[in-house]
DNA sequence: AGCACGCCGACT
DNA sequence: GTCGGCGTGCTC
């Protein structure tokens, strides 16, 4: 009996196929990916034109997980140019896909399919986007055909097609006392929408809170009809004409900002918290834009507030759209239609916002540039900030990354003077920065987490009629069930992970994997009663507050309590009335919201990003003690910021306690210099699983005597730091090099070979470029 | 990713 | 004797 594992004598234990007259070979040369660059944008319509015997083709990328384009015969009804969408035949199915390029030439032996039909006579993806994307795929190592199709709106990748299904537009007409008296939501529908001038669409009804049936019902009974929408309103000469009004600080500044007459730029906009960066923002899209130009602005997700569209939408009116992982398909391809159209978008959007379509970009603004929400963490795993400064380079246009705690990458191109480095250290209005002190609490008594000095400067505080903000800093943390006769935590049977738990549900949940299950009265080993909740350390640190200081209000702000709907809005609203109170939270607390009368924060322990095994975990922290800071003080009333720590000597801490972040910055520098870490090396991860460790191990260690080039520095490879999740068994190589375009070039060539080799099964494999997550 | 083909166990 | 389990391999 035959065993293939003995037949497959190329096939090493690990299942990598041996290619032993494969090399490395230099940049720039037979590399597939820099061909294909090479090749993309470039049309052969005059070529086709002299040789009318040679049958046209296109090269089309599929939204498969395959690196690997198919080549179709293009029919002569049918004219097609990269990255138009089109419907092809693929095995025994029909697949949407989109056209790389055409009439290269298809490899031999095989009998190529025709294209079935063009999806429209225009690209989806205009060039700019498609090179975008191309360049993408190649850096990041992602298949071209998964890169391309995130670029589409779900409804395109369907295959369906690129119109907007219309949203019927009704007028009240008749007369409401032919309703029966029960009717009693018809009828407030009709009084509704008598008080919308001109009438409503159906999809603004509903939004309203009625719903399609009951419109339905009303025009069978020709008590509304169908009308046209009324053309929407442009831009009013009110709105045109309101600009920001700068400080002189803020104009200086502004005046400093590229200008996109000047071509490609890249700005740092070094601006410290409460300095007024949006103003900027929306004073250098006013003073930069006309009436036909797209800019884009990005934002991490949890900064796209209702508050933040708004602002937008004072100064620039309809312009404005937004994009987020919230939108239904039906806005995103309205959304996604408006900026292929060319219309002239000003886009407030999170990560996938920079891979649109834009036809006419003329700036792109970075909010929070260092936010590490930015780097997409699964799939093809690019950086929103990357991307962007990348696309500016393409578009010949100025892009500003602003952060109050910016990035060590782009921190060290502002250095090198890739970056232009402008700095805006003055708070806006009569705030002024706030004055942070170290408390080392070693051998200090705390209560819930709160020394003796850090209780009294919040009595203080209240005393004086302001409010408080305790910031806990439990960065990944969740509430988990512990047992406080036995110690026991429960685990989640399938991951190394603890369960957390949801009160709302009352259930155990592993963040990791789908598992959950209900959770119990009593200790599921020893069966002691005293079973519950412990974790963040939030509600330890309420407890204690709210006896310490029974007449004020404790206000805890953590996933629990937010986890209602709009509740956050609701919190945000009462702490701003501007009464006494304590805030207690996490993460939450640190971005975004602004308290004008919180002029007390206290870190309650500042440490765990110190000794982290993750190389960004220090600068994670700093960031995060002076976004939280930055909550200190924004009124008119200035702030103090306490951070309790057992490490009050640690120097990073003690810059910080300077009150500047770039003194710190250039610490940090230092060290990652030191390490020869990111930013001064470029650093790519392969990570690995499969139902055991060897397996994962034993691949990662075949791809790492491929990889053994004197340039390349190799970790591990090394278990995962949760090694085993959803009872896969992971692990991981980490890959530094100081030329990143050999790195690149190497990765390239790996992925090759690995596509070739014949892997054992349930391996799976996925390379991270600059990876965000270390563990 | 889909989807079919293929080769082994428990059913009418 | 067939139905169906999911391992393997292919899709221009």
């Amino acid at each position: 009996m035959p065993c293939r594992k003995q037949t497959a004598n190329l096939t090493c234990k690990c299942g990598i196929r041996q290619a032993p007259d494969r090399h490395i070979i230099p940049p720039d040369t037979g590399h597939a990916g820099f061909q294909l660059l090479k090749r993309i944008g470039r049309y052969r319509d005059t070529f086709i034109a002299m040789e009318p015997h040679v049958p046209r083709t296109a090269r089309i990328a599929l939204n498969r997980p395959i690196r690997r384009l198919f080549d179709y015969l293009v029919p002569d009804h049918i004219a097609l140019q990269p990255g138009q969408r089109v419907t092809v035949p693929f095995g025994r199915q029909s697949a949407t896909g989109l056209v790389v390029e055409t009439d290269a030439k298809p490899p031999e032996g095989i009998t190529l399919k025709p294209v079935r039909s063009a999806a429209e006579a225009w690209p989806a993806l205009p060039p700019e986007t498609f090179r975008l994307l191309s360049w993408a795929s190649d850096y990041y190592q992602h298949p071209l055909g998964e890169c391309l199709f995130t670029a589409l709106p779900p409804a395109l990748r369907r295959g369906r097609p690129a119109v907007e299904n219309a949203d019927p537009y009704w007028q009240a007409c008749g007369d409401p006392a032919l309703l029966p008296g029960n009717a009693t939501r018809q009828r407030e529908l009709l009084a509704w929408l008598n008080r919308q001038p001109g009438g409503a669409g159906s999809k603004q009804i509903v939004r309203a809170g009625f719903t399609q049936s009951q419109i339905r019902s009303l025009q069978e009974k020709e008590l509304i009809r169908e009308t046209t929408p009324p053309t929407p309103d442009g831009v009013t000469e009110e709105t045109r004409n309101r600009i920001p009004v700068l400080s002189p600080a803020q104009q200086e500044a502004a005046n400093q900002l590229p200008s996109p007459d000047n071509g490609f730029a890249t700005a740092l906009l070094f601006g410290i918290t409460g300095s007024g960066k949006t103003e900027l923002y929306l004073h250098y899209l006013k003073t930069h834009l006309d009436d036909r130009h797209q800019a884009l602005v990005l934002v991490p997700e949890i900064n796209l507030t209702p508050q933040t569209v708004a602002r937008f939408q004072f100064y620039f009116g309809p312009r404005i759209a937004v994009w987020h992982s919230a939108l239904k398909d039906s806005e995103r391809l309205s959304t996604w239609l408006r900026i292929r159209n060319g219309e002239p978008v000003i886009l407030i959007g999170t990560r996938s916002a920079v891979l649109l379509p834009f036809t006419d970009l003329k700036t792109i603004v970075v909010d929070e540039e260092h936010d590490s929400s930015y780097k997409q963490g699964e799939g093809f795993r690019y950086s929103g900030r990357d991307t962007a400064v990348y696309r500016a380079h393409l578009n010949n246009c100025p892009v500003i990354l602003g952060s109050a705690t910016p990035s060590m990458e782009s921190y060290h191109n502002a250095l090198s003077g890739k970056y232009a480095l402008i700095r805006l250290e003055e708070r806006a209005g009569n705030a002024r920065p706030p004055t942070i002190k170290l408390l080392d609490i070693r051998s200090r008594p705390l209560e819930g987490g709160l020394s003796r000095p850090a209780l009294q400067a919040i009595e203080k505080c209240l005393s004086n009629g302001q409010q408080a903000l305790v910031f806990v800093n439990r960065r990944g943390f969740a509430p988990v069930m512990m047992c406080f006769d036995c110690g026991h935590m429960v685990e989640c049977p399938h991951c190394d992970t603890r369960l957390t738990y949801h009160r709302r549900d009352r259930a155990m949940r592993c963040h990791h994997c789908d598992f959950q299950t209900a959770a119990t009265d009593h200790c599921p080993k020893c069966d002691g009663e005293a079973f519950k909740p412990v974790g963040q350390g939030t509600e330890r640190t309420e407890d204690i507050l709210t006896s310490q200081f029974p007449d004020t209000p404790v206000v805890r702000v953590d996933r629990d309590s937010t986890q209602r709907k709009g509740s956050i809005q609701g919190i945000l609203e009462k702490v701003n009335s501007g009464r006494p109170c304590i805030l207690v939270g996490t993460q939450m607390l640190a971005k975004g919201h602004d308290f004008p009368n919180v002029t007390l924060v206290i870190v309650v322990n500042a440490d765990g990003g110190l000794f982290s095994v993750d190389f960004r975990a220090p600068e994670q922290l700093i960031q995060t003690l002076l976004q939280v800071s930055g909550r200190a003080g924004r009124g008119k009333k200035s702030g103090e910021v306490l951070v309790q720590t057992c490490h009050s000597d640690h120097p990073l801490l003690h810059s910080l306690a300077e009150g500047h972040y770039l003194p710190v910055a250039d610490q940090l520098l230092t060290e990652r210099e030191t390490g020869q870490l990111p930013p001064f090396r470029a650093m790519a991860i392969f990570r690995a699983e499969a139902e055991t460790m060897e397996k994962s191990l034993q691949l990662l260690d075949t791809i790492k005597q491929q990889a053994r080039y004197q340039q390349i520095e190799i970790w591990g490879p090394l278990p995962a730091l949760i090694a085993r999740r959803a009872d896969r068994l992971r692990a991981q190589l980490v890959l530094l090099c100081s030329n990143r375009k050999y790195l690149n070039h190497t990765l390239g060539v790996l992925c090759e070979t690995l596509d070739q080799s014949r892997l054992p099964a349930g391996l799976k494999w996925a390379i991270d470029v600059d990876p965000q997550e270390t563990g």
